[in-house]
DNA sequence: TACATTTGTGTAAATCTTACGCATTAATAG
DNA sequence: CTATTAATGCGTAAGATTTACACAAATGTA
């Protein structure tokens, strides 16, 4: 029973980015490694005097160049002893929301190539890297109904009707604008700017934005935030 | 950069139990290690060739001799890279509901000692074992009004009010009796027997199953459990 | 036989959720 | 410069859910 324990610590990152209506994830593809022909996940294995959470942010920099908004610890897959053919590793998954508008992805020290994918138009991915994503989009889902997270994959400033939209897309849901609005805006968590916004038809919108700090007192009186579509 | 990878990967079980109104954890006191004299969680080291989850069931049997009912991942802890004074470990904590009273727990090969502690008179643990308890008492906490993960703490055929007992007890909140069963029975997951309870005092109670069948099939049709108090 | 104790049940008020349509603003085309 | 198009912004009534609340029924005990 004692004999050496040989197994590999590795964090991966799902990272999420939104636009055009659109919900994409970064992925890369290796340099080295046995799958360098599929795309994967961005990630690594862990060093050993480093944190779990250094780990993830150190390889997302390497090897996307992205620096994240919101990151949580997702699941630690573990359960498949085969999951990656060379050794036993056990990969340790984080979610990130970021706002991809503000990024300037590049291929780095350990990626040949970075890009962001629809989420509907993903490739077969190395090692367990679907089952990840997959995952991870349910805990997106999960989580945008019960924590005012869709903020962190908009601009800081941003139109009612790209929240709205980001909903909707995320969750595959009709929802009805006014009862959205109304809902959002009783929270209380965010203002409007003065700001207008560069529509290209129709009346142009206010710019919005989400007040952390009001939320965070919110929260600390037990506040809930929670939406929910019928 | 590519030293040799030095971490070791642990499973730790926090296991709950409920008895006379109180929620327990199971503590053992291990019999080799640097930290003896303290109370610990049951786990260890996972075994080359096992999964996760078989490491925590098996660690669980050997060191207590409890098998569990509901197990779930519940978080990685490896962002304190000292938790353990022998070696960099990151421990993967589980989170176990089981029926106390069925089990007749005892210390076997590797522990000393096994016990059930009321979760308001936890001694200082091993390593970062208390705030892992504090962590998914948490969870525990938050699942418990949107799973119906009470029923795992109880033995398979329970009194309305010890289940309305165990929510008191665990959400540390009053709740309305009537309203309580109104909204649980509602689900229709619950079914009572023709069995009573042998109560010592006061008018008889029927006592109830909780019907996974039902719950499974509701589940698949999109039902959402939740269950809510002032 | 009355008392103590615990189970079992219904209803009205208040709150929250849902459904739904029209006026406002600006850009564009005629 | 006027009409059209496209998007924003706003309110109310009906329905559903949640909350608050009290008394009768069944048993054991003194």
């Amino acid at each position: 029973m004692s004999e050496n324990q040989k197994i590999k610590v590795a964090v991966d990152a799902i990272v999420f980015g939104y636009q055009n209506n659109q919900l994409y994830v970064l992925l890369i593809q290796q340099k080295f490694g046995t799958e360098t022909s599929y795309w994967a996940l961005p990630g690594g294995l862990v060093q050993n005097h480093e944190s779990l959470f250094d780990a993830v942010k150190r390889e997302l920099k390497e090897e996307t160049n992205v620096e994240v908004n919101y990151l949580e610890q997702l699941y630690t897959f573990g359960d498949n002893i085969n999951r990656d053919p060379r050794n036993r590793v056990i990969s340790v998954a984080y979610f990130a929301l970021v706002d991809s508008t503000k990024f300037n992805i590049k291929a780095d020290t350990d990626a040949e190539k970075v890009q962001w994918f629809a989420i509907d138009a993903i490739p077969t991915l190395a090692f367990d890297h679907n089952s990840m994503i997959e995952n991870s989009i349910n805990r997106l889902k999960a989580k945008l109904s019960y924590q005012p997270i869709g903020f962190d994959l908009l601009p800081n400033k941003f139109l009612f009707s790209d929240l709205e939209n980001l909903y909707c897309t995320i969750l595959e849901k009709e929802i009805d604008r006014r009862n959205f609005r109304k809902k959002m805006l009783s929270f209380g968590i965010i203002e409007e700017t003065n700001q207008f916004s560069p529509t290209k038809t129709g009346r142009p919108a206010k710019l919005f934005q989400f007040n952390h700090q009001k939320y965070n007192a919110l929260i600390s009186e037990g506040f809930h935030f929670e939406i929910k579509f019928a």
